[in-house]
DNA sequence: CCGGCCATTGATACCGAGTATCATTAACGG
DNA sequence: CCGTTAATGATACTCGGTATCAATGGCCGG
């Protein structure tokens, strides 16, 4: 079933993501300590669970990879990212919250296009909702200084060839 | 401070309210009724205090209405209503989740205007999203199948007269 | 290098928003 | 009026998150 090469592959993919996570993971105990926070060690084996995810993912998803570490400090861990901008929060299809990394270049305000068969998320920059909403909200006189959205769908690998159900 | 004439003002309008909402719980109960579920004395109630909110609402904030009431029942029957269009979920802007009395008129898909101070919710239905939102993702080969969007601002009386802290 | 300040930890308990279970009750149709 | 069946409410559970607080340990300044 796996080829000679495949298997190549696969283990130079792992390397590579490997490599990358423990970047991240350096990078995101950094901008903790940037904001003045402590370098401590639950708070490196929580970070570094992070950085090893690669689709969005529960709290408690996370707490479970972390036998061990507190669950307030898992929490506290994940509070703080967010505040930092590393992490976002994402509201699924079906009500759950979960959290995803952001993408070093993302940072700022942007949106999510989730896709509701494999999880996958695609982040959504060069969308002026923002003015379309004043537009229609000025004609009500209404401010507006925020929103909050999700898009829900299905991502081009998962429409070409759909899940069969077992 | 108040004058008479307002007082004869906030009378009428009580009365105008209060008969609404009389209507508007006998409208909600009818709902639930066409979807085939029965007229149970406690539906009735928990309908009623729904019927009474002029703004959005928690679930703990409402079973505080109905002592008495099995919290299970309060929670079952903001789900049937919900099921039913007849009430929204929307999320404020600190992640609380509260309920909203839809307008009869805006059973379909619609947004909402928040307001951040007094807690107003100004339905939003003449916007084309979807539209927009399909043209950004066409270009990624994603398929759009729903969004969830909340706007958050001021409404006119609010941004008029900001509310003094006390 | 050491000592102290104070952030952090983790245990515990609590909260809000739900859901599952299940014996009892009551709506409603025949 | 009676039987079926939906609904109730008590209890317990889950998940996500916060408050408290004694004990620990990072880190900074001397």
């Amino acid at each position: 079933y796996n080829s000679l090469t495949d298997i190549r592959y696969q283990q130079k993919a792992a390397l590579t993501v490997r490599n990358r996570n423990y970047a991240l993971a350096d990078q995101l105990l950094e901008t903790l300590e940037e904001q003045g926070h402590r370098d401590t060690e639950p708070r490196r084996k929580v970070v570094a669970a992070i950085a090893r995810k690669n689709r969005h993912f529960t709290a408690e998803e996370l707490r479970g990879e972390l036998p061990g570490i507190g669950r307030a400090t898992v929490y506290r861990s994940l509070k703080l990212l967010v505040q930092a901008g590393a992490l976002c929060r994402v509201m699924l299809a079906d009500g759950a919250l979960h959290y995803q990394l952001n993408d070093s270049a993302h940072q700022g305000h942007h949106h999510h296009l989730l896709c509701v068969h494999c999880g996958e998320s695609e982040d959504l920059q060069g969308c002026d909702i923002e003015g379309q909403l004043h537009s229609v909200a000025a004609a009500r006189q209404f401010q507006i200084t925020g929103h909050w959205l999700e898009v829900y769908g299905q991502c081009y690998d998962c429409a070409e060839s759909p899940v069969v159900p077992a």
